[in-house]
DNA sequence: ATGTCC
């Protein structure tokens, strides 16, 4: 593999064998050797084998490997001549991150932290099968599939302008709950409303640093003022979804006569029975995780106002964006000068549209998409704007948090011994979890510097920086 | 990520 560099932020994969484009991995020298180590950028290679892949097969700096196609990869295939590949969204259909604002600052709950963290760790259910509160009927639960947050919204869990403030407006419209197994549904029946486990979380944090004022304003963040960041996706739902298409489409692929560089690639033409089938279950998880994310949300709001003893117009929590970062979705974009219909794979990768962009919230289209990008527990997290420079390059994509560098197994290894909820604490960050090894694998050693990862995007230009936060609460699975 | 092995 000959990996040459473009400029400071920017390296190709040079195409060899049957790659149809070149790689292009957005990261820095100091971030490539990191990478150069895994087997992720032979995954960046392998994804250009596909057909119908269009510009090139991209990976974004928090690019780690994952199940066929690298996480933090995006991958645009021709919407007449491409396919689609479960493998190119993930097993955890619609993972995705909500940041909420409040009119709190940082002085109003000094002190207060603890009873509202455990309050936090009570109200919302985490970790690997736990259950939720919203108890779903059959008809019910078709309705969530086909609606996402909208059903939400109407049980009472949330406001009109969460929904104005989620990407896709918390629905992908093709969703249909016929093609979803069973199995799937069973699965999903009683897990609204939970947070699940792995990175997956609920940060109480603070604006600690603005970087671009006017987006900041426009967001409705300011410094010293109290935040919630949720990130969830669509549980066992949408991992059964993953599961019995990789199943279809592994059996498919054969007859196709694709040689695959690897069986964990395996998809179907995006025009294919089972390349539609798949898309419209896809968009079921999808609108399955908005609606969790919508939930939590409103577990949110009810706990603050609860633990803090505040009324809902004191707290004021809005939702300032919602952004999933596995999926795969029918786009139009510029190609070659030309537009082109276009399906996107972003898998561990955010959508950054820029100024203008019909897809955006009314509220926020002059300015650009916000882009939230959770780092480690104990660093921060940040909220970006997309741009132009992301249309013209990255299909409207950008990164999606700070990227594992070491295995849960790694991690384990090098935690023993050590209290990592003791070393959160004293750096600040108060902690509860459920799983028992969950601490371990999700220690900031685990995890990539975040700051060097959003570096490397706004530096590239593909997305901007408008605030960072610091985390002061952590509820984990 | 995941009723972390139907």
């Amino acid at each position: 593999m000959q990996i040459t560099r473009i400029d400071d932020y920017r390296w190709r994969v040079e195409a060899f064998g049957r790659m149809n484009v070149p790689g292009i991995v957005y990261t820095s020298a100091r971030m490539l050797d990191q990478v150069r180590q895994e087997e992720a950028l032979n995954q960046v290679a392998n994804v250009a084998v596909l057909p119908g892949i269009l510009k090139a097969s991209m990976a974004m700096p928090d690019i780690h490997w994952g199940y066929g196609f690298p996480i933090g990869g995006v991958a645009a295939f021709d919407w007449e001549s491409g396919v689609v590949s479960p493998g190119g969204v993930g097993y955890d259909i619609n993972c995705g991150v909500r940041l909420a604002s409040t009119d709190l600052q940082v002085e109003d709950v000094r002190g207060r932290m603890k009873g509202l963290v455990d309050a936090l760790y009570r109200n919302v259910p985490s970790g690997v099968g736990s259950t939720g509160s919203v108890k779903l009927s059959p008809k019910d639960q078709k309705k969530v599939l086909a609606q996402g947050s909208q059903w939400a919204v109407d049980h009472g869990y949330g406001t009109d302008e969460d929904i104005d403030h989620t990407e896709d407006r918390g629905c992908l419209a093709h969703a249909d709950p016929e093609v979803v197994s069973q199995r799937a549904l069973d699965r999903g029946s009683n897990q609204l409303g939970t947070l699940g486990s792995g990175n997956h979380f609920l940060e109480v944090g603070v604006v600690e640093e603005i970087f671009h004022p006017q987006a900041a304003e426009i967001f409705g963040l300011r410094l010293g003022q109290i935040t919630v960041l949720l990130h969830s996706g669509s549980r066992g739902l949408g991992y059964q979804v993953c599961d019995d298409f990789l199943a279809v489409m592994g059996k498919h692929v054969k007859t196709l006569g694709i040689e695959l560089p690897d069986r964990q690639l395996a998809c179907a033409y995006i025009h294919s029975e089972q390349g539609r089938r798949y898309l419209k279950a896809m968009a079921c998880a999808a609108n399955y995780a908005w609606n969790n994310r919508q939930i939590l949300l409103h577990r949110c709001r009810e706990t603050f106002e609860e633990a803090l003893g505040i009324s809902p117009r004191a707290l004021n929590m809005r939702l300032v964006y919602d952004v999933c970062h596995n999926i795969a979705k029918k786009e139009e974009h510029i190609v070659d000068g030309r537009p082109r219909t276009v399906c996107v794979h972003r898998k561990g990768a955010t959508r950054a549209f820029g100024p203008g962009r019909s897809e955006i919230s009314a509220d926020y289209r002059e300015i650009g998409q916000p882009i939230l990008i959770p780092g480690d527990m104990g660093t921060a997290s940040y909220v970006l704007v997309g741009t132009e420079q992301a249309m013209l390059e990255t299909f409207g994509s950008t990164c999606h948090g700070a990227g594992r560098v070491l295995s849960r197994k790694a991690a384990l290894r090098q935690s023993k011994g050590r209290s990592i909820a003791r070393e959160l604490e004293d750096q600040g960050v108060l902690v509860r979890w459920t799983g028992r090894s969950t601490l371990a694998e999700e220690m900031p050693e685990a995890y990539k510097n975040v700051s060097q990862v959003v570096d490397v995007v706004h530096g590239a230009g593909i997305s901007r920086k408008v605030a960072r936060l610091k985390p002061l609460a952590v509820v984990k699975g």
